[in-house]
DNA sequence: TACAGGAATGGGAGCGCTCCCACACTAGTT
DNA sequence: AACTAGTGTGGGAGCGCTCCCATTCCTGTA
């Protein structure tokens, strides 16, 4: 008797799922008082409450989303956006953990979360229309480039934003990163305390941040060691694997005396293992190995890998905790004629990394 | 002069973005009109049709997608829903390809994709709850359990569904999957062309009906072969790395002499390839290895896995293009008062793997 | 010349909510 | 007794669309 779940064919209604009205009716109330209860208002007496719940509940009630978005002017979801070409460079767990984490933050929150992987310039323009069509109550950015204006075009138009990472050291735009300058001075403390004393790196695409602050955490690693920095153990790779390999052998030409490397991802060190082989150096024997982002690439590698774990998913979270807090910080979106301009400080979180200790070095 | 692109301030409103209504106004016509313009109706003249437009760019005018689900009932969006249990399980870079597939699918027809990863039964019914909102046209559900009442459940909703995989032979519901009877068939004429004889295998967990599915597959090539089939040589994982090792621990113990082992999964295969290792079997002189997925593992591993690799992208794009047909040919949610069934003859798709030889054997 | 039939168009009537104003009704104050 | 200041509550007025029924203006036809 009226327990059948909520398969909504429990009622009488001859076509669709019950309304607010019927809700109302049902229960002997008014809408707006239905309306009180369903989203917590407190002004709504006990016993109002009780009969409203069972009227819910009997009629398999649940509102509807697109009236709601209509009169409230709020979607309940949040767009996650993430660059295609991104998508294949990283190592890849990444974005699924990052995925998980703002996964499980927003269905906390009650939130919706749409997934956008853009590919093309045109992809990119699309989705500023959907913004603009009011889809979401906030974006979520993955990995930006630096030269990016994506950031900045859904600030203009008054959507609050969090990024993944940063696009240089001084970002205007609300972001979560990891401790990249940790990461290397972590990576280069741990090689020198192996006594190794000849340590080069291989590096991201400099134009990305990530890159930058990671080379610059090898170099300050390196200082802190009493160290001299050598422009010849410094080369840039792209984070693919080749792009390890060619970073690799352009060391081993320039200093074919380097006893470590601090590879700037798992994936690039995979490549420069590789090259090392063929040159006839063993891991760690001749030279230790460390990469960063510990995904099963390190784990799987022959040896295993040492490498600096990112709190991806804890990232995920942060992000999407944050983004909620300002799209409850700010009721009506800004984009009246005007500025347009959130003026609040932006905030930052730069989350801890951690050395994975394998036996690459 | 009007050139800002969207940044939607280029207008003289104090608030908000331009309606319908004022596209309207603004190149002199009806409301009715600048709908039908906007939704490609053929029942408007060239000459009103190319009014509007300019109306349309000179106010940077995009329709509010709620107003329209509410009005049209229709939201253009779908749900692709992904058990997290298996988000971790299967080979990492799975989902990732899965999404890419039906987010570039979507895209084409400018629909959205609204990503849930259910990680609990609580969570699930909160899932159903979405449905019941009527937030998506559509699901697409990812690795379902061979009892998960999930996919009827939406149907009863009168929601189409797709899924990727199947619960058992006779699937009821839409589904795309790969063969993977094919693929254990051409990973065992592989390995007997290669001279092998003693060939085992480890499966996934039988209650998955990819994993039987392989399992047979890996029957019907030893038949095929004039093998005879010789249970001891069958042994059960679960699809982790774990489960690899104990289930090829178990076959070293049983059959000792084996020669070649088909592993249900790339991420096994990991597993019982440190296990061959501790026992002092050399891969591929002394057991041959074949894994399914092709994934990154399988690229890493020493030697080099050969693998069956699924065209899991393709399987995603494929999900979502029936999903959208079955959409558009289901104008009306199915869910009045009676039965809410859908009779259509179900659909479905087995797209063809193919086998990546590497030096595992 | 009168009139049917179609093409193009305008605009009313919702869709199912939220917001908010107005109206009881109750107590507490002068 | 006449007031104020709350509480609950009902329901009108939208939100910005789509749907669809007029209405107008053509044409072509009897």
């Amino acid at each position: 008797m009226s327990y059948e779940g909520s398969s909504g064919v429990v009622n009488g209604r001859q076509n669709g799922r019950p309304t607010l009205e019927q809700v109302a009716a049902r229960a002997g109330v008014g809408r707006g008082t239905v309306s009180r209860v369903i989203n917590g208002s407190p002004r709504v007496s006990e016993q109002t409450r009780t009969a409203v719940a069972r009227a819910v509940a009997e009629l398999g009630y649940v509102p509807n989303q697109a009236a709601r978005a209509l009169a409230g002017s709020r979607t309940d979801a949040i767009a996650l956006v993430i660059p295609e070409a991104e998508a294949r460079l990283f190592a890849e767990p990444y974005f699924l953990d990052l995925i998980r984490g703002v996964s499980a933050e927003l269905a906390d929150a009650d939130k919706q979360l749409l997934l956008t992987l853009v590919r093309s310039e045109q992809e990119r323009q699309r989705f500023e229309q959907y913004l603009a069509a009011q889809r979401v109550d906030g974006v979520l950015l993955a990995s930006v480039h630096g030269d990016d204006p994506l950031p900045d075009r859904i600030r203009e138009l008054g959507l609050p934003v969090v990024m993944n990472g940063r696009r240089s050291e001084a970002e205007p735009v609300p972001y979560v990163d990891s401790d990249n300058i940790g990461a290397g001075r972590a990576a280069v403390a741990h090689l020198v305390g192996g006594g190794r004393s000849r340590i080069a790196t291989v590096t991201g695409p400099l134009d990305m941040y990530v890159a930058r602050a990671r080379l610059g955490g090898y170099r300050a690693g390196l200082a802190e060691a009493g160290h001299a920095p050598d422009e010849a153990l410094v080369s840039t790779g792209d984070f693919t694997e080749e792009g390890g390999r060619r970073a690799m052998r352009l060391l081993l030409d320039r200093r074919p005396d380097l006893d470590a490397v601090f590879v700037a991802s798992d994936v690039m060190a995979a490549g420069a293992r590789g090259v090392l082989r063929e040159a006839g150096r063993r891991v760690p024997e001749d030279v230790a190995l460390v990469g960063v982002d510990d995904s099963a690439v390190a784990r799987l590698m022959d040896p295993p890998l040492t490498s600096v774990r990112q709190p991806i998913e804890e990232m995920g979270r942060t992000m999407a905790r944050m983004l909620i807090r300002e799209i409850q910080g700010m009721p009506e979106g800004g984009g009246s004629g005007g500025g347009g301009e959130v003026s609040e400080e932006p905030r930052r979180h730069v989350l801890p990394t951690e050395l994975i200790v394998r036996e690459s070095c």
